[in-house]
DNA sequence: AACGCGACCTGCGAGC
DNA sequence: TGCTCGCAGGTCGCGT
């Protein structure tokens, strides 16, 4: 669901909402959202209550707070030892979402989790996570030293330090630190299909099904294309392509086709209307009309979900080759 | 080691 | 009306 444009937007909205303040009370509704808090919500809870948010950083479309002021670190820590740095990490799966609520509102149908915070003049006093689908959650994670840079991501203040959850995740193309050298190198090391690999969180995080789909449109280049075939300059169009509609689409508040999306205060998106392969089977292909050609955008399946090209412009690769 | 599949969930709309 | 099916923007873990 969310994707790193949705994502971003979710952070930028909670970063001046929630930094600084201090969780006062947890209530876990539904403790599926915590099935990757090995702990259990008791534990996820008591380490909460009383730690202050310090930031919101993202890598991918990993989000987590580090926090101060977390409880006493466990039994077996060596006396004197400075307790690990800690975050609440949230993953926001297919569905999930972090609200900014009053609580006078009333409960959201799949709220999973509220996190009440300090009050603060003219804030929202609790911050909600709610999921229809749980494949998200919430958990908290330790905070490792890494020494490429940090989240990155656009945090405000990178840290040298990333959530161990997310430590297998690569940058995003958005990232000022992002390497498209060390990116295109271990591209062409793969032995597989162009879309499968650039929805690898673990080769270039941020990218999902909508924007892998409408990069590749942009760049004219199929979804199977094997990506040790690749030149140099396609992959460069591709990740340029991405880089381009998924800023467009932070500009416009992230995509969205339904309620399922939406910032901290609730708002939609508007970046669906600019979408020109996502969704669009049966309709023309809008670079092809503008040439004058008629073409019908397709749809197919591929890594178990659905796939939109234009059979004109994106050719599927014959024989393994371009 | 890397790839590719199935599992994890709920809800909606289409078709019968 | 009510059932079934297919579909949905992600990630992980397993078998090969």
């Amino acid at each position: 669901m969310p994707e790193l444009p949705e994502v971003e937007v979710v952070r930028r909205g909670l970063v001046s909402w929630v930094r600084g303040r201090t969780i006062t009370a947890v209530d876990v509704l539904d403790p599926r959202s915590l099935r990757r808090h090995a702990l259990g919500p008791e534990d996820f809870a008591g380490n909460l209550e009383g730690a202050r948010v310090l930031d919101v950083v993202r890598r991918g479309k990993f989000l987590w707070m580090p926090l101060a002021d977390t409880p006493a670190p466990s039994a077996d820590a060596a006396p004197g030892e400075p307790a690990p740095a800690v975050a609440l990490m949230a993953h926001l799966g297919m569905s999930g979402q972090l609200l900014m609520q009053d609580p006078g509102v009333p409960d959201e149908k799949h709220l999973k989790v509220r996190l009440r915070l300090s009050p603060a003049l003219g804030m929202p006093e609790q911050l909600r996570f709610v999921d229809q689908r749980i494949f998200g959650g919430l958990f908290l994670t330790s905070l490792i030293p890494t020494d490429d840079g940090g989240p990155g991501g656009l945090a405000e203040t990178p840290l040298p330090l990333i959530a161990e959850e997310a430590s297998h995740i690569a940058r995003d193309p958005l990232d000022p630190y992002f390497s498209f050298d060390t990116f295109y190198r271990r591209l062409r090391a793969r032995k597989t299909g162009l879309k499968r690999a650039l929805l690898d969180q673990g080769l270039v995080s941020g990218i999902g099904n909508i924007y892998a789909d409408e990069a590749l449109w942009k760049a004219r280049l199929h979804y199977a294309r094997p990506t040790d075939t690749l030149r140099r300059a396609d992959a460069l169009r591709v990740l340029d392509a991405a880089r381009e509609v998924m800023t467009d689409a932070l500009a416009a508040g992230g995509t969205s086709f339904d309620s399922l999306y939406v910032n901290v205060n609730g708002a939609s998106g508007y970046f669906d209307r600019s979408l020109n392969a996502y969704g669009r089977e049966g309709q023309e292909c809008k670079r092809c009309a503008a040439a004058g050609l008629v073409s019908i955008m397709r749809r197919e399946q591929f890594m178990n979900r659905s796939s939109y090209t234009c059979p004109v412009c994106q050719p599927r690769p014959r024989n393994g080759r371009w």
